[in-house]
DNA sequence: CGAATGATTTAGATTTGGCTAAATAATTTT
DNA sequence: AAAATTATTTAGCCAAATCTAAATCATTCG
């Protein structure tokens, strides 16, 4: 139930790196947290145990729902530092990062539900980025259709607008579903199909009729 | 300049430790911080090597004026939190301590100081111990004359009321300078003296004359 | 396809803080 | 003053988190 500063560091990285790619590396985590691919494996496979991640040798990982959990706590705990530290103490919004790096790891419950309190239970840090509730529930942006999204912006896969049979077995072809990252790199006007990325590098078109009925949203935590 | 958790806890417990004996032994460090002596030992000579202590192996320690303003940063940074969890917080007086204990580690001198000015600068902590300023001064409690310290109360020799060299022969021949931790052990009504424990151990009587030349402060920091 | 390249893991060392057990110093008792 | 007791230190281990160097797996390119 309670974590090494170091371990928590490492939980950090990969909810945010996983954000972007889906599946995170062994050397873009030691490259983000700036120690070696052997330290990564090492505390790779002690999270493993603790049931905080997928991870087959080899293979990458990416956080079980459990880490997810114990993530978006330590980001709350971060995101409510930086907004005392900003509305309270008067810090410039470029300062609050660093301390709050340092804050975010006393991780006594009581202090942050309490410190959430006093602040009004702010629903978004100095940089804007969404604070996540006592239960680690981050207030879900709209969600807006595919075709709306700007180009070479990520996003994730929030739902659908139908549920026929013929729709799901195209999303399962293109290897679509819930919580799929999605960036948008082309639009052609011709015929409005689209060239999107999914995940960390597999390159789809999809059509306009498709794209329709998927819904994303910007931040999915 | 900096210090992990462990160095500050041991340094903290001493100077607890000393305020109430003058000198602080192996055993009596180990007994506070629930571990071993033998770990107590190994910490000595680290801390030793940092000029933050005096130790001489077998004799005890007490901390070098830089280890006395490292301890007064840290008690500073945890009165800080303890006054901002009652004061803005809503914590019980009796609930601060333990969440304080977590807080104080973090040591980013700006986030104190700022910390300082959006409480007012505060005196004293819930507790009523006093708060340690930016430069480690310690608000100083009014001087008394001995004769009017309570029985069984621990204060601290802050001066004297004159400066005779009769007065200070007699102060040096019954060792008590600035700074010596005196208790009033009893009072004698025929003439007026006291018995006194100085330092440690050391047992002495003064005469009413001698007392009254004696001021004290309650809290030497 | 198979060799080269790059990514990842294994093996072994280091640092920090702690532990136990044994040795030694200091103090107290007889 | 010698013996017994208590306090303290030394010696040798352990675990966590890191590192370097070497080995191994996976992929890509000629």
């Amino acid at each position: 139930m309670n974590y090494s500063v170091s371990e928590e560091n490492y939980i950090k990285s990969i909810f945010h790196l996983q954000k972007k790619e889906g599946t995170v590396t062994t050397n873009e985590l030691a490259a983000e947290l700036k120690t070696r691919p052997a330290s990564v494996t090492d505390m790779m496979k002690k999270l493993k145990t603790k049931k905080l991640l997928h991870y087959q040798p080899y293979k990458g990982f990416r956080l079980t729902a459990d880490g997810t959990r114990v993530a978006l706590g330590i980001i709350r705990r971060h995101r409510l530092w930086e907004f005392f530290l900003a509305e309270k103490l008067k810090f410039t919004w470029d300062e609050v990062h660093e301390v709050a790096e340092e804050l975010e790891h006393v991780s006594n419950k009581k202090l942050i539900d309490k410190l959430d309190a006093y602040l009004g239970f702010p629903k978004n840090d100095p940089h804007g980025d969404p604070i996540p509730d006592a239960n680690g529930k981050i207030d879900p942006g709209k969600k807006i259709r595919l075709p709306d999204v700007p180009l070479q912006t990520l996003c994730t896969v929030a739902g659908v607008r139908n549920q026929s049979a013929e729709l799901l077995e195209l999303l399962e072809n293109k290897k679509i579903k819930i919580g799929t990252r999605i960036e948008v790199r082309k639009k052609f006007e011709f015929d409005q199909s689209m060239e999107i990325k999914t995940g960390k590098q597999s390159i789809n078109t999809i059509s306009h009729q498709l794209a329709e009925n998927i819904l994303i949203t910007y931040d999915a935590g």
